[in-house]
DNA sequence: CGACCGTTTGATCCTTTTCAATCGTCGTGG
DNA sequence: CCACGACGATTGAAAAGGATCAAACGGTCG
């Protein structure tokens, strides 16, 4: 599906990135200096398809996306929901080659980083190489955070968990804490809660039910946090 | 428990080092120059602890460890068994604190890579960037890598898909890829895989009934991989 | 030799999956 | 505008997979 219109291009500095990923940084001249390009990814386009060559990492300025990875076998790992501030694409550099995808759930746009300006950059200016390093260690503290999700919670914990982690992305992005649209299918959230879609509802309607949150289809509003909370931690 | 003797510190150049990662590096000279000290790690010795400041990266060079995510409430996930070539703390790099520990299970020795350095030397060598950065992106392709080891397999897929990774890592070191004794206790086996114990020590049995393996404590044999491989797949 | 720790095995219970059917919503075309 | 069709979501009942509880076994170290 080929967008009609032509495809905005703008640039952002280093320094406003920085303030994106919420990286502290000096207001070093250089950080205003540096410019990335960004680019418009339309809604259901594939940035990133496993196996692609890895020219470039991404940080979404806006918008959503859905990353996965994908087995020989053909059975799909959800493997999170980044949306503006993270970063798409740090699994490539290990080999050269994507293992994961990045799939675009809304009208989104991101910061392109090519790799060859990693390297380049991070030799010119230390405080570039500062903000890539922790950029790349935070997706391996989220994959963790994942993991323990997936080994150690119940459904019901992994889905008041995912719900909670939600609330404070939104949160931090300035949309509202307890009332949201989920952006992502049941299928989505079951691939990567580990967790089958009928049981992505029913643990849904039962949260409901007990009056934690309020559900219909998409739409979520949170009704009580701690609530939540405490499902996650006594499982 | 204090080691008794002198703790023995050496010291290794990064072309040494991006061998023992298995990161092709040309040969420059540089790479000749820049060297790193080693560290000795005692058996039981927790090398990182949850919520230490994160002051260097490690990268195994002999010996074998137990890395794991530690929850508020206690619970605890594992995150894998680091060996030769692998690297430890690259979360910490993120918010300047680790967030999970690391143990040895043997006595062990480590490059040390600190964070100072990191920079430093990014500035001073593109080489040396190009090779922190594989590193670091490594540990997020092995964290997703288990993402769908515990999101989509099924108990035995878990446990055979562990056993063949470990006989491919020990392969890979240069020891037997069928015979291998495990440094870890099948509650370790069961942290980093997400089920109890009593299941992980059914499944071993199973597998050996069904003569893929043979287990006998700690000493595994494997006898049929392509089965085992089999095992992974069709669950 | 005896105590302890880690492992194995069995029986039962609980959770999640599976299979199946229905409902609701949205988009399309009559 | 309404009807239809497609897809996603919900709900129920039965089955499977792990967890839990309980007990015994085996090796190691004092």
């Amino acid at each position: 599906r080929i967008r009609p219109h032509p495809i905005p291009s703008a640039s952002m500095n280093a320094h406003t990135l920085a303030t994106l990923l919420h990286i502290g940084a000096d207001p070093d001249p250089v950080l205003f200096q540096t410019t990335f390009t960004t680019r418009h990814v339309g809604e259901k386009e594939t940035l990133i398809r496993a196996g692609d060559e890895c020219r470039s990492l991404y940080v979404v300025h806006s918008g959503f996306f859905r990353s996965s990875y994908l087995d020989r076998s053909g059975s799909i790992q959800g493997l999170g929901f980044p949306m503006a501030g993270d970063t798409l694409g740090a699994d490539g550099l290990a080999t050269g080659r994507h293992t994961a995808e990045a799939v675009a759930l809304d009208c989104s746009e991101v910061v392109v980083i090519p790799v060859a300006q990693l390297t380049a950059l991070s030799r010119s200016h230390a405080a570039l190489a500062t903000l890539f390093y922790r950029l790349i260690s935070r997706e391996i503290v989220r994959d963790q955070c994942s993991l323990f999700l997936l080994g150690s919670l119940g459904a019901e914990a992994r889905v008041a968990a995912f719900l909670l982690d939600l609330s404070d992305r939104f949160s931090a992005l300035g949309y509202s804490r307890t009332t949201f649209n989920l952006r992502m299918t049941r299928q989505d959230i079951g691939n990567y809660l580990g967790l089958k879609i009928e049981t992505v509802s029913r643990i849904m309607s039962g949260l409901s039910q007990q009056g934690l949150i309020s559900v219909h289809h998409r739409a979520v509003e949170i009704l009580d946090p701690a609530g939540l909370r405490l499902a996650v931690e006594d499982a």
